[in-house]
RNA sequence: CGCGGGGUAGAGCAGCCAGGUAGCUCGUCGGGCUCAUAACCCGGAGGUCGCGAGGUUCGAAUCCCGCCCCCGCAACCA
């Protein structure tokens, strides 16, 4: 009877807004995956959160005028309001300011400086004092600060860092022995070669690093990790010096194992029977923090590493990155009251490439929800319970008159579980819905071979009518049993339905286990089709709402006065583009541009929205007094002006009149 | 010569690691059926598997080499 403990993680969802249906799918995605190792089984505790500190959270409260906790405070409860909408069935809400977690952060952080592994030093770099903000030279535009072009000066910041390198050979090792802890494994090489293998260990063999590590030849490029702020408030204060606060991925982090009980000194027993081999399921775009800086955090505690750290891919809008400006952002909520919860779990749980990232539309949702839900599944639970009814008066119980098809259908409902549970221990979650779809499709074939309709009309085959049609109800009992992580709420309908109840993990795997079946008389619809047209309107009233939010937001932008003054000094002309070529593994295009008598060579990244051949010939506007600058290898010696939509689309800007190119704008 | 992923039927994907009749879902066309939600079942059309009349092989979507294109990250976007 020793039940074997399962800890699954997502990421804690950070509390900058509200989250869009790819923040969901995660939850939803870990959600599936708890759902199924407790039918196996296991004692899960699947935890999920908000990560509630940092300096964009404290800039969001203050200009909605609200303290940083009330902000947090209203986000997480919208965070946890769509979860549990979408019926995820979380064991444990950790928030970064519940205060055992905040208690406990402190502590690790002390611990860490205790050992020597956090050292105090300073950073170095130039500084923006209105910004309270750090930049490299790189990042400054002409010389000043990207955020509000004011001087910056050299500064200098005390801070703590971690000793990351002191563990990169021991990380690496344990990366290359434990295939399982990066997934999916193509994910291990990105890490290996861009954060943490030094130049001339890329691309060696794995046994060639192995023994790299063994001799203590290796080298990586892992620079010892800044871990604490002093430009903003809104975090964990570093108990022995509160000038600072902590990183807020080093307090992020560790709420998987805070919210077990982790303590420095006194573990609880929770934490030490549960933090074995956790499963954390993050966004292919945090990997890096979870298999780098967590597992190197968890080394100098002395802790064991986490088994898998599994990366998903993102759900994309049509193909683009959601924003709302753009009015394509997709809620969770909103789907949910057009398809309802489970339409809504099965699409992004099974249109999710494994690999690659999924593409969400409305159109798209609509074509999947008609097609596996309407019509493959709710049409044949209906068909099966109405002929039960108009046959049998709802009853059917085994008779023993079978026939070869039988046995073709059984096979496939017994083989079903496993071959489902084999797809989702590699969390292919995709086709482990498509396994289960077999059956329901076979189902429907089934009633085909069978057709009962005939042979109802004949009272002598009454018995085998009878068989057929509770070899129906079984055949969607297990299928509907199976599906219950993905779609709690369905798997209870269709059971509630056939009259059953669900049947343990070891019985999903038998065929006539059911003596009988006793169905409702009134079969309602599992599933409406959903005529696209019909909601058209609905979507364009959601984008429409988007828009409006974010209308406003553009036109409170500051936008800093200039004087007349200060527009005499930029001076631009009419230039005619005479040669263009694009520049290689860039987005720039080169042009080559006549203002008046002379000749300038303009760099512009635009290559996104205009072809070197289109432009040669426009006439374009450019700034022509500012100084020549370098880029790929190319002197730049202008600007040409161009207009940008929300949406990001760049358009180039001409004078409305045929004018001679050197004319000035003024 | 930055790193990584990808290019397979109109769309979305699997197959590739362990070479051997190119497969799935949707759409489309035709047929069947009538229990059911314009549903369900069967069949057809549609693919030079990015390119190289390249290499290895009896045999390449799959392994090797060269090239092109797309997408992330990085850089850059005067």
């Amino acid at each position: 009877m020793n039940k074997k403990n399962f800890y699954i993680t997502s990421a804690i969802t950070y509390t900058s807004g509200k989250p869009h249906i790819g923040n969901t799918y995660e939850a939803v995605l870990c959600d599936a995956i708890a759902r199924f190792k407790r039918m196996q089984g296991y004692n899960v505790i699947y935890q999920t959160g908000t990560d509630e500190h940092g300096q964009k959270v404290e800039l969001k409260a203050a200009e909605k005028g609200v303290t940083p906790k009330q902000f947090v405070d209203e986000v997480a409860g919208v965070i946890r309001s769509i979860w549990d909408l979408m019926d995820v069935s979380y064991d444990k809400f950790i928030r970064t300011t519940d205060d055992y977690h905040e208690k406990t952060v402190a502590a690790i952080f002390k611990k860490f400086y205790e050992k020597g592994d956090i050292y105090k030093s300073s950073y170095e770099g130039l500084y923006c004092t209105p910004c309270e903000s750090f930049w490299t030279e790189s990042q400054l535009v002409d010389g000043k600060c990207p955020d509000c072009g004011r001087e910056v000066k050299p500064a200098k910041e005390e801070a703590y860092f971690f000793k990351m390198g002191k563990y990169a050979d021991r990380l690496v090792k344990h990366i290359l022995t434990h295939p399982e802890f990066i997934q999916p494994a193509a994910r291990k090489n990105e890490m290996m070669n861009n954060f943490l293998l030094a130049d001339e260990f890329v691309g060696k063999s794995d046994e060639e690093l192995l023994s790299a590590v063994e001799s203590g030849r290796l080298k990586t490029k892992l620079q010892d990790l800044c871990v604490s702020r002093t430009s903003f408030k809104w975090g964990i204060p570093v108990d022995f010096d509160s000038r600072h606060v902590v990183y807020v991925w080093l307090d992020a982090l560790t709420n998987y194992i805070t919210g077990l009980g982790y303590d420095v000194d006194n573990p609880s027993k929770k934490y030490k029977d549960f933090w074995v081999e956790p499963l954390h399921v993050v966004g292919k775009d945090i990997i890096r923090f979870h298999t780098i800086y967590w597992p190197i955090f968890l080394m100098s505690l002395g802790e064991p590493l986490p088994k898998t750290v599994f990366g998903h891919t993102w759900l994309l809008q049509g193909g683009d990155k959601m924003s709302k400006s753009k009015g394509n952002v997709i809620y969770a909520d909103d789907l949910a009251s057009v398809f309802g919860v489970d339409a809504v779990r099965y699409f992004i749980l099974h249109e999710m490439p494994y690999n690659s990232d999924g593409i969400i539309t409305w159109e798209l949702v609509c074509e999947r929800v008609n097609s596996d839900l309407a019509n493959t599944l709710g049409n044949l639970v209906k068909r099966t319970v109405s002929m039960t009814n108009k046959y049998f008066g709802g009853k059917v119980a085994p008779t023993g008159v079978s026939a070869e098809v039988d046995g073709e259908l059984a096979a496939v409902a017994r083989s079903v579980r496993d071959k489902a549970a084999a797809k989702l221990a590699e969390y292919k979650i995709a086709d482990a819905l498509d396994e289960i779809w077999t059956l329901f499709r076979r189902a429907n074939k089934y009633i085909d071979e069978t057709a009962p309709w005939i042979l109802a009309r004949d009272e002598n085959n009454s018995d085998r009518l009878k068989q057929v049609m509770y070899n129906l109800s079984e055949a969607i009992a297990v299928g509907a049993n199976l599906i219950k992580p993905f779609m709690p709420s369905t798997c209870a309908k269709i059971l509630g339905e056939l009259g059953v109840f669900e049947r343990a993990w070891s019985e999903c795997d038998k065929f006539g286990l059911t003596p009988e079946y006793a169905v409702t008389n009134a079969p309602s619809t599992l599933f409406e089709r959903v005529n696209f047209e019909d909601i058209k309107g609905k979507i364009e009233e959601i984008t429409a709402k988007q828009l409006a939010e974010v209308a406003p937001a553009h036109e409170e932008e500051s936008v800093a006065q200039i004087t007349i003054d200060d527009f005499a000094k930029v001076r631009m002309q009419v230039g005619l583009v005479v040669a263009c070529e694009a520049v290689k593994k860039s987005k720039l295009l080169h042009e080559t541009v006549k203002v008046g008598d002379r000749t300038l060579s303009i760099l512009s990244g635009i290559a996104k929205h205009y072809t070197a051949e289109e432009m040669v010939g426009k006439k374009v506007i450019v700034v022509t007094n500012l100084p020549p600058r370098e880029m790929k290898g190319i002197l730049s010696e202008g600007m040409i002006v161009c207009a940008e939509a929300p949406d990001g689309t760049l358009s180039i800007v001409s004078p409305e009149k045929d004018l001679p190119d050197g004319s000035v704008l003024s």
